[in-house]
RNA sequence: GGGCGAUUAGCUCAGCUGGUUAGAGCGCCACGUUGACAUCGUGGAGGUCAGUGGUUCGAGUCCACUAUCGCCCACCA
């Protein structure tokens, strides 16, 4: 079967629209290249693999605009890697999301009346699964409708069996080399959603509050100890009141108890160094289960701890008269009964940052829990090795020291969840012998000890467990595949910022503990798109750009392009809708260019070799030298950025190259030789399919889809864009550069001059150019340049020398190139005057620039001696200009 | 309390290893339907590159400090 058969109709040639429809062009492509099987990498043991593994999105809802980038960035390194002949491996996948995924599901099953609890656990996983089998699909879509040139053979979800089996291998290996471990510590713990969170899950956030003194009666004297507070309603689980041990205001009272008001409960009076003496009344009270401080100072004082919380936020039966109330309600009865009793003895305002849940936004209350835990300290050692010695490299740079600074700086990792949805914890209780054991298999009967009946801990894994194994876990690892074999540890990992430690970290750590190998060289991070304000998007706010809306309307490619070529690495973006029309336009700008070009010529006289359109050689003018040579500098430039994975700048480069030059200078001076037909005209269309089918090459990872549809109209070795070999530069010719640059300062001269003198635009004039040192050149250009300034072609001529009428005409100063206008009864010698006055100026701040410049007698022997050079020639150009000017200005004030 | 980033044209941003007169898109002004493109073309206006000091022959670019804004981290009762 050939290609034609099964391609887009897009890609069959003839005529193109008169403008870019990217709707009708991008629909299609996609399956096809998929039907060709280039997603996959090849093979071919010889071809190095390039591998990305792909941020898995969570399977909540529909992809936002962060997601494009990503796709467009990933994109971009995997087609470009693919193009220079590696063997790209892009894997996609997505994400069970935890505590945002059950979320979803309980806030969908409320809006049909029904309370998980209500239906069981079972019942409402069954839910969750329907819910999750549904949106795969989806998401998945809507990265295809982005280009995302991923292998979806090897989709994967963090819930699949596979996956799951390396949770489940990974957890045992912790647990039997006893990295994990069940305590009973302070967690964070959101009442809202009634589970532990990690340090990483809780976002805190400043508010304006109180600190508010409570005075506490020392037993057995008169005296009262004050306390402060920010949380008043704790002192209802206090165990013991702390002052510094060297606090001589306090000394005499340690080993003494207060009477604890609203309970009545007597607590001791110890000394702890933790208290810090010269805040507040450097006395504080104890509250151990509510407290990670206070846990740790009454384990150095033997105090007990005290829970005063139900699971669900409402304080307990050891609060008393309080018991039944939320905490915030809580709080300000305990306030009230305080004051009513005489103990509250101030109240200041204070500013402190109050713990929400990352997922809920609840307030998130320290509490002490039995939760499972990975020690840190020794996976983290070797985490901050690889980054110190370079085994992983940032990009930005910068982030390398806020990923090193929390590695330094690392928490116990809390990793149980009092959820359903998620890797239940693979931590098996014997019910007879009461034996602990970790299992690898996803279900055990009896306990291996004494054959007694098991059950499973009913907890599961924080979703960044699972995530944190993605490198390998993908590839089937603990099975020793292939693709296992082959393709880890992979090349790239590109995310955002705000998951360096959530989840950048963890592959590192498990990579390095699991594989024995960091799980990629070079950490690529993205900044967050915001609003054209600057603001997030959100749905609340209502200032989202969907995606998917806006790739119908402008294409995915003007979208990806904006994206990527707007934003700079690590740093945060603004996107708006004007921004990717701009993008649209280029689009239809490229699509316009090729359009004259394929109507320009006849296709079938192009010659193509083996790898495209040949390098048009013999007989060719100068501005063509020049075009290619330009391509060759772009090529070189654009691929060198592409290394250094500045794809923005890159982005742009590409975009310059075809707007400013091909299209504004070579395909409007190409027309001239394309009205002669035969010979020139067929060397004109080789040029420039040449140059336009390299340039789209180098488009392509921007611009997958349009780039596709053009390059399959031009003449084209193979059968795709995508597949196409990667340009390699050659040899610039400086001359050809020199003399169209030129040439250019000369058109815009004589552009400007007219344009100032008044001249309709449609009129061709004459002109008697003196082009110095590019006479020669500007004899093979005189047809381009009299086309391009609109001078008529047999009174266009070239003189030696400086221009020296002295009739009515207008002077232009181009650089080295001066040229002269008689324009017999439209000279306005005012007008000229003053135009002439102006570059007079001009000229002589330029003379002057240049002398002070090597009047520097330190500059000249110390600056390198191309630099001194280019001076001296300035110096000397501008004078020149100076002369003729003045010698022009002098002849108008005769005249 | 520590750390990081930003500050360049009216707006949004580039400017990679220091080197002529600092660029782009959008917006603005004038002109324009010349055989690809009005999703366009030609020309133009618009910047003391936040401030101060330093290094250097030379600084938007390197260093130090300051200011403003933003972000991250931290067991700030």
């Amino acid at each position: 079967m050939s290609a034609s058969q099964t391609s887009p109709a897009v890609f069959q040639t003839g005529e193109l629209a008169k403008s870019y429809d990217p709707a009708a062009i991008e629909h299609g492509i996609y399956d096809w290249w998929d039907r060709q099987g280039y997603f996959q990498p090849s093979d071919d043991e010889g071809q190095e693999p390039f591998v990305v593994v792909m941020p898995p999105p969570n399977l909540t809802g529909v992809l936002h605009v962060g997601h494009a980038l990503f796709v467009a960035l990933e994109d971009i390194m995997v087609r470009y890697n693919r193009m220079k002949g590696r063997a790209a491996l892009w894997i996609p996948g997505a994400d069970h999301a935890g505590i945002a995924g059950q979320l979803t599901v309980v806030r969908l099953l409320a809006e049909e009346g029904i309370n998980r609890h209500d239906i069981g656990r079972e019942k409402f996983l069954e839910r969750t699964w329907e819910y999750m089998d549904a949106l795969r699909p989806r998401v998945r879509e809507q990265m295809k409708s982005l280009g995302a040139s991923a292998d979806w053979t090897r989709f994967a979800f963090t819930m699949d069996p596979g996956p799951g089996r390396a949770v489940r291998h990974v957890f045992k290996h912790l647990y039997d080399k006893g990295l994990i471990y069940r305590g009973e510590r302070i967690i964070s713990w959101c009442p809202n959603d009634r589970t532990a969170l990690s340090d990483l899950e809780v976002v805190y956030k400043e508010q304006q509050s109180n600190l508010w003194s409570i005075a506490y009666p020392v037993e057995g004297t008169e005296e009262r100890i004050v306390v402060a507070t920010t949380r008043p309603e704790t002192m209802l689980g206090d165990t013991g009141v702390a002052v510094h041990p060297e606090d001589e205001r306090y000394q005499h009272l340690v080993g003494k108890q207060v009477r604890l008001p609203l309970m009545g409960r007597l607590i001791p009076i110890v000394a702890d160094e933790h208290v810090d003496m010269t805040f507040g009344t450097g006395a504080v009270k104890v509250t151990p289960a509510h407290d990670p401080n206070d846990f740790e100072i009454a384990k150095r004082a033997d105090l007990p701890a005290l829970m005063i919380m139900h699971e669900d936020g409402t304080l307990n039966a050891e609060t008393g008269e309080f018991a039944g109330m939320m905490m915030a309600e809580g709080r300000k009865a305990v306030v009230a009964r305080l004051e009513e009793q005489g103990f509250l003895v101030g109240i200041e305002p204070h500013e402190h940052s109050v713990g929400t849940c990352d997922r809920c936004g609840h307030v998130v209350e320290p509490l002490l829990s039995k939760q499972w835990f990975i020690k840190m300290a020794p996976l983290a050692k070797a985490a901050l090795d690889a980054a110190c010695s370079g085994d992983v490299t940032f990009v930005p740079e910068r982030y390398k020291g806020v990923y090193t600074n929390w590695m330094e700086n690392i928490h116990e990792w809390c990793i149980s969840r009092q959820l359903w949805w998620g890797h239940q914890i693979p931590i098996w209780y014997c019910d007879a012998c009461g034996d602990t054991f970790a299992s690898v298999e996803e279900s055990v009967d009896t306990c291996p000890s004494c054959g007694g009946p098991v059950h499973q801990d009913p907890d599961v894994l924080d979703t960044w467990f699972s995530s944190g194994l993605w490198p390998f876990s993908t590839l089937g690892w603990p099975e020793q595949t292939e693709d296992l074999r082959r393709f880890y540890p992979s090349d790239v990992l590109e995310t955002g910022y705000e998951i360096i430690f959530t989840w950048v970290a963890r592959m590192i750590f498990f990579g390095i503990e699991i594989m024995g190998e960091v799980p990629f060289h070079t950490v690529y991070l993205h900044g967050i798109v915001r609003d054209d304000e600057g603001a997030k998007m959100s749905k609340t706010k209502g200032n989202v750009i969907d995606p998917l809306e806006v790739s119908e309307e402008y294409g995915a490619d003007a979208l990806r392009y904006t994206l990527v070529t707007q934003a700079s690495p690590g740093n945060d973006s603004r996107l708006s809708l004007q921004k990717v029309e701009a993008g649209r336009n280029f689009g239809n700008k490229l699509w316009n260019m090729t359009r004259f070009a394929m109507r320009s010529f006849d296709p079938d006289v192009i010659e193509v070799a083996e790898d495209g359109p040949a390098r048009p050689i013999g007989n060719l003018q100068i501005v063509d030298r020049w075009i290619i040579s330009r391509l060759d500098a772009v090529t070189a430039g654009v691929s060198g950025l592409m290394e250094r994975h500045l794809y923005g700048e890159a982005g742009r480069q590409i975009a310059d190259f075809l707007w400013s030059e091909v299209a504004d200078w070579y395909i409007e001076a190409a027309k001239v030789r394309l009205r002669e037909e035969g010979e020139a005209a067929r060397m004109v269309g080789q040029v420039i399919v040449y140059v336009l089918e390299r340039a789209l090459r180098l488009l392509h990872p921007y611009m997958p889809f349009i780039t596709e549809t053009l390059w399959q109209q031009l003449p084209h070795a193979g059968e795709s864009v995508m597949i196409a070999p990667w340009p390699e530069a050659g040899e610039r010719d400086m001359t050809a550069e020199r003399h169209v640059g030129a040439m250019m300062e000369l058109v815009r001269g004589i552009r400007n001059a007219r344009t100032d003198a008044g001249v309709e635009p449609a009129k061709w004039i004459a002109a008697m150019v003196y082009p110095g040192e590019h006479l020669e050149a500007f004899e093979q250009l005189r047809g381009e340049i009299a086309f391009l300034a609109r001078v008529q072609d047999d009174q266009l001529t070239f003189a030696e020398g400086k221009p020296e009428e002295s009739g009515k005409a207008i002077t232009v100063v181009a650089g080295d190139v001066m040229a002269s206008l008689p324009l017999e009864g439209m000279v306005d010698l005012g007008v000229e005057r003053e135009r002439l006055e102006k570059e007079l100026e001009e000229a002589r701040a330029e003379q002057q620039r240049a002398e002070k410049q090597l009047s520097n007698e330190s500059f000249v022997s110390r600056a390198p001696e191309h630099v001194v050079q280019a001076q001296r020639d300035r110096l000397e150009r501008a004078g020149e200009q100076v002369a003729v000017i003045e010698q022009r200005l002098s002849a108008l004030a005769d005249a």
